[in-house]
DNA sequence: CCCAACGAGTACGTTTTCGTACTGAAAAAA
DNA sequence: TTTTTTCAGTACGAAAACGTACTCGTTGGG
């Protein structure tokens, strides 16, 4: 029974959902909004690992037993949604095998994100993976325009924040966006697939497929 | 009940496990030996996403409710061990509780090393990347050696045959190991680790956090 | 024993990305 | 409104890694 215990809340950017290394306290459904889930080492290295929204639930390890954070988890593009306390989800998980069932097939789909995201992150140029992370704020918002900096862009993507300045130059010249300080408006979805090439896509088919036929 | 379903058998390298979009048809218990998961995309981009050895099992994908291989999954150093049919593995986790606690614990252990392959790709240069990879290695095996030539830690890691090379050359200047054809000896481990930095560690000490206390 | 195949050392010009930093415009704060 | 801060455009030399390719020693098959 998860109904009962779930509560609406509005999220904005940058509101922390978990911290590495600390309890998970939540599992937080997004209906609008994207979260970062950024691995974090020792030195401070991070990088992002898979983002979440309408069709995922945060809080992977907890679905999987753990109940502590691996990473930094947190609201990338504001919106809201809804969450429930990590016992009252984990008890849900353990009493319905058909829940369970779901959310280890979510928990699936992030992991070949994230497995995706290895792949970018060794062998797409940076106008790949620019192009890719655009797609995939997009399939998880309803706008076409994307609230972000360079700055928070080129920290998701672990490059330079000049780089995605001049990456996204070129996008805006190829008539694919429109910027605004602070925004970008994406114009021509399927030029940027064509960017991203292969490096997008085969995650969100297989969560398709996960989810619905099999 | 898994004891009975186990088949001995050895593996040699290259040896195929997986493939991706075909079905999983055993999950395999290695003792000696590692195997390479490699994600690949639509253009054949591919690249390694995670290690298995002795302290995992192959065939993520099952503890997680599907049967299809995601990616390409082959022995990377020859070995021997156990395998167990898809149906009787996936029965024996549906019949006991603790069973499928313990694989879980498994694969999310498993998340973890790919979400820190990904922070790698992203962040560290090649030698960095390089000794990760050894020492991933080195805490598979028994021997100091790595029977591998240049050219598939290459393809493990994404680059050029020739910059593993440059790289293997620079360790072996620096006393780190020893080489011959088709071979590699790790004969400085602490200095390994510290070529790779933050970016050796942090997946092993969760996987022990999740394997023993809590 | 010889030869073809393979693995590794090396080179070189090119591309990509980096680190850094300065500037002006836009937005927020005072 | 004025001041301060934030964001983006741009520059430039340096570092890292690339694609390619040639050589040569090893090794295993014929």
């Amino acid at each position: 029974m998860i109904g009962p215990h779930l509560e609406a809340l509005t999220l904005k950017e940058r509101q922390v959902i978990e911290v590495p290394g600390k309890p998970i306290t939540h599992a937080y459904f997004l209906e609008i909004g994207v979260a970062s889930v950024v691995a974090v080492d020792g030195e401070d290295h991070r990088i992002e690992v898979g983002v979440i929204g309408y069709e995922g639930v945060t809080g992977v390890p907890l679905i999987m037993g753990d109940a502590r954070a691996q990473h930094s988890t947190y609201m990338q593009i504001g919106g809201s949604g809804h969450r429930i306390a990590q016992d009252a989800f984990c008890g849900a998980i353990a009493q319905s095998e058909s829940l369970r069932a779901l959310f280890l097939k979510s928990a699936q789909g992030f992991m070949i994100q994230t497995a995706h995201t290895a792949l970018a992150n060794g062998r797409a140029k940076l106008e790949q993976r620019l192009a890719r992370w655009l797609l995939m704020a997009h399939d998880r918002t309803t706008s076409d325009a994307v609230p972000l900096t360079h700055e928070f862009l080129a920290v998701m993507l672990g490059v330079r924040r000049a780089g995605v300045s001049v990456a996204i130059h070129g996008f805006e010249r190829k008539g694919l966006v429109t910027t605004r300080r602070g925004q970008l408006t994406i114009v021509n979805r399927a030029g940027i697939e064509q960017v991203a090439g292969s490096f997008y896509g085969t995650p969100e088919a297989e969560l398709k497929r996960l989810l619905e036929g099999k």
